[in-house]
DNA sequence: GTACTATCTCTAGTAGCTATAGGTTCAAGG
DNA sequence: CCTTGAACCTATAGCTACTAGAGATAGTAC
């Protein structure tokens, strides 16, 4: 007999929560699993594969609906693999622009941090810094999600 | 008579939507504007400089909270400056964590992308590294905020 | 048998907006 | 003065990806 996980034992082979799992179900991203006499669910180990994919692919920043695309490209393995490298393609792109992103905001706190030399908040550097966009590098910029 | 503007020209004024502002108001972190006869929301050049400030620290990536935390900081010019200091502190960490992150997403994506060699999905590089988690650098960390 | 933990379903909450519906106000042109 | 169209109003629901809680049942260890 191959070896079921239960629920708890699943989101900690994968790394995530219990209700993760559960949501994830929910939403259709992961089919419903066997359920033992009791009606708690019980995972095999291709449920495991899928749901560890899944979570590696968030890890990676993948959104669900880009989870979902690869999978249907996965379970269609008569497909070419360029669909999949565009997605990936896509992707790193997107860590690209919110690397960018990201450095420049940290040059900015870091210019702040160094200002302010700790004296009474009416000219605190870092409150100013905020109030007055105009040397702002991020300026006309997408707010970071995150 | 000062330049009282509409909630659209502050909009523009401070690159947001207009519904933003009034969930900003709603969520109590403007203060309610003064209102037109037709009952239209008048903002004057505090109250702008106010929303800058908060669009600046959330393009900066602060949340809200910490940006009540400042706002009632900057309001008491009494403080010292340390508190404020430290929250942009905290920020740049936050950042620098952020940016190693993204950095490790990044090598593992252009691994992914480059072993692609455009064949069947069956031995896609791209599906394969994100259903084996074993050669991932990013094992056991949290999954990125984006 | 009794504890204790894990699981079940269902619902609501989180951040930070964004969008929609259905109605009013305002500014410009004729 | 009247009409048209954009901008405004409130209220409510939706978005992503979970996360947390209540109250009930199942499984396990002693």
């Amino acid at each position: 007999m191959m070896n079921l996980l239960t629920i708890g034992r699943a989101a900690e082979a994968v790394g995530c929560k219990v209700q993760t799992i559960r949501y994830y179900e929910q939403i259709g991203l992961l089919p419903s699993p066997s359920r033992s006499g009791g009606n708690q669910r019980l995972y095999d180990e291709e449920a495991i594969r899928r749901l560890s994919f899944i979570r590696h692919a968030r890890e990676l920043g993948f959104p669900l609906q880009t989870i979902r695309d690869l999978i249907s490209l996965a379970d269609n393995p008569e497909y070419s693999c360029e669909a999949a490298d565009a997605i990936a393609k896509k992707q790193l792109e997107d860590v690209d622009r919110r690397l960018k992103r990201l450095q420049a905001l940290r040059r900015e706190l870091e210019r702040m941090v160094e200002q302010c030399k700790g004296g009474r908040i009416a000219n605190c550097r870092v409150i100013e810094t905020l109030g007055d966009h105009t040397l702002c590098e991020a300026k006309n910029h997408d707010i970071p999600k995150v």
